[in-house]
DNA sequence: TTGACACATTCCCATATAGGAATATACTAG
DNA sequence: CTAGTATATTCCTATATGGGAATGTGTCAA
């Protein structure tokens, strides 16, 4: 199989930068017209109607008309997944100090437990 | 241009749903080897060595030698730039009611603030 | 109707997969 | 040295991209 596609999932979607900076210029949560994001990142208009259709395709964003326009506003809820996944690891880098004695000493603690154990696994165990 | 490496940043690396995977089983904060994630994931060999590959070069993981067996660690810190940037949605979908509520007050706010200009902008203005 | 405007879509192409299979490499035990 | 273990790397291929350029489509205005 080749790469997933971009419009699999919010974790593809998002992958590109370009997407990235589009979703920041929907954050205020207020439907915006294809031009005007054009204009604010200085995007070819072809450009950003692709991103903006991939955004669309997993439903990061929804779209109606008004008039000859397309307004575009953010679905942000589409995000929580990818949130949900990140926010696991957070743990890694906040207080960060804090947190590295803290973790060394809990391993410290759970190497005296598994001593007489440990000595069994030999070769097998985990590092 | 084609789509950007899966090695450029760890936003590419973690698209793809394994390497997800992988990072989960090295959540613990130790060292595993390559054949423990493989037993863990059921996944071929080859496969776990590719995706751990990507990993390291974007730094989500680092590699150390023991013996016959290459040992690798996570180093999530690399995940914060995914996590902060994720994070500036969660408002998006915590308090989903209470959300709402406040951000019509707030537009509602912002809108009587702006009649005068706003009578100006016309069909310029953003929806 | 006609022209202009706002977007979407289509073509073309260089590039990079991810997976499977096969093979190479690095160590270690005997 | 030799065989076996643990991983990495190489080949191969179908597939999907993102960008640029050109073109199509829908809507409004006169």
């Amino acid at each position: 199989m080749a790469r997933a596609a971009t419009t699999t999932d919010a974790f593809n979607a998002i992958a590109e930068p370009r997407r990235r900076a589009i979703i920041g210029v929907l954050v205020d949560g207020r439907a915006h017209a294809v031009g005007e994001v054009v204009e604010r990142l200085r995007m070819p208009q072809p450009a950003v109607s692709k991103h903006l259709g991939v955004l669309r395709k997993v439903g990061i964003v929804s779209v109606s008309r008004h008039g000859r326009r397309r307004l575009y506003r953010l679905n942000a809820k589409e995000l929580k997944p990818v949130h949900d996944w990140v926010k696991t690891y957070e743990r890694f880098w906040t207080h960060q100090l804090d947190r590295i004695k803290e973790q060394a000493e809990r391993k410290m603690a759970e190497r005296s437990t598994r001593e007489t154990k440990r000595s069994k696994e030999k070769e097998e165990g985990r590092w």
